[in-house]
DNA sequence: GCACAAATGAAATCGAAATTCATTTGCAAT
DNA sequence: ATTGCAAATGAATTTCGATTTCATTTGTGC
């Protein structure tokens, strides 16, 4: 580790270290808040652009990348294991993830056939998690209380679930 | 399209027609910011807040939906034709689009599996395109002017392209 | 016409990401 | 061990797209 970013021209601190071990400690999609929590339980010092810069030296020595879903909040996401989706719970928020190596084949074929040097796949499903479809099936029976519309609902005609 | 949007209680205005009907005109992956610079060049006294109000409002109904690429800026894509994926140049910033029935099939199950109830899809290629390859290329051959290596380049390693 | 909710436009606010800058620190060469 | 200096740090600031606020105007049903 510590060779690794020699190697590559970087140097070694104490926040570093600590930013980096914490990071992998904390393991997937760890967002820079998250991240600098962590960090500052340890060494209430560090600071905030410390832990976003070394966040950024992670991905580009290669050992993680981003992970965007478009809720306005980038996470990063260790780049140990296998290529893999990412199925993201809208109600809780939450992430699971699924082995893509089928699916980023498929796409490397489709890639190929348009002459597209792929470097990335983003493969997400966006919906509701088993628990919370349980969850909302319960707050079904129990009858939603008496509010009225909001704009939302009225724009999207019937809730879709 | 007034009748939709008056049946699901919005009303119909000047500016929101102008929108619309621009909004159709650009087509594919729109920003806020084409957008609005499109409906100017009709009517100057359009606002900023409506123009995105109002690409809001064409996802609400059910005629566009948002696209996240990770860039920074929000696109709105039609949702006229079948399920597709993204094909996106780092190099040109353009998309390209590919069908990607098979790959949602694909995730429909992996979803199904979990018992995840999906309820969008993104399917993302991110490289460089045919035209930006054969470009690189050809620079690659003229020899790149000897200027050091930036921080960048020295973080990721070689220079992938 | 009238009432009133919806829509508008300008400006303000929000929040995550990124940068600036003065200071400190790692580390390689003496 | 000293020293030179680029790299790293932390606090503050800036950036910039997204979103909200609010006073005013407008569309629609009556
Ligand atoms: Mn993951
Ligand atoms: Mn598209
Ligand atoms: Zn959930
Ligand atoms: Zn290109």
């Amino acid at each position: 580790m510590k060779e690794l970013l020699k190697t590559k021209g970087f140097k070694m601190t104490p926040q570093r270290e600590l930013i980096f071990s914490a990071f992998f400690e904390l393991g997937e999609h760890v967002s820079v808040d998250e991240l600098y929590a962590k960090v500052r339980e340890v060494d209430e010092s560090v600071g905030y652009s410390t832990v976003w810069r070394n966040l950024k030296l992670i991905c580009r020595v290669g050992l993680a990348e981003e992970v965007n879903i478009g809720d306005g909040v980038t996470r990063y996401d260790r780049v140990t294991h296998d290529p893999h989706g990412h199925l993201y719970c809208r109600e809780c928020k939450q992430f699971f993830e699924f082995d893509s190596e089928a699916v980023v084949d498929l796409m490397s074929a489709v890639a190929d056939r348009q002459g597209f040097r792929p470097e990335g796949f983003k493969v997400e499903i966006d919906g509701v998690c088993r628990q919370c479809l349980r969850k909302s099936k319960k707050d079904n029976r129990n009858g939603r209380s008496g509010r009225s519309r909001t704009d939302a609902e009225k724009a999207s005609g019937q809730a879709k679930g």
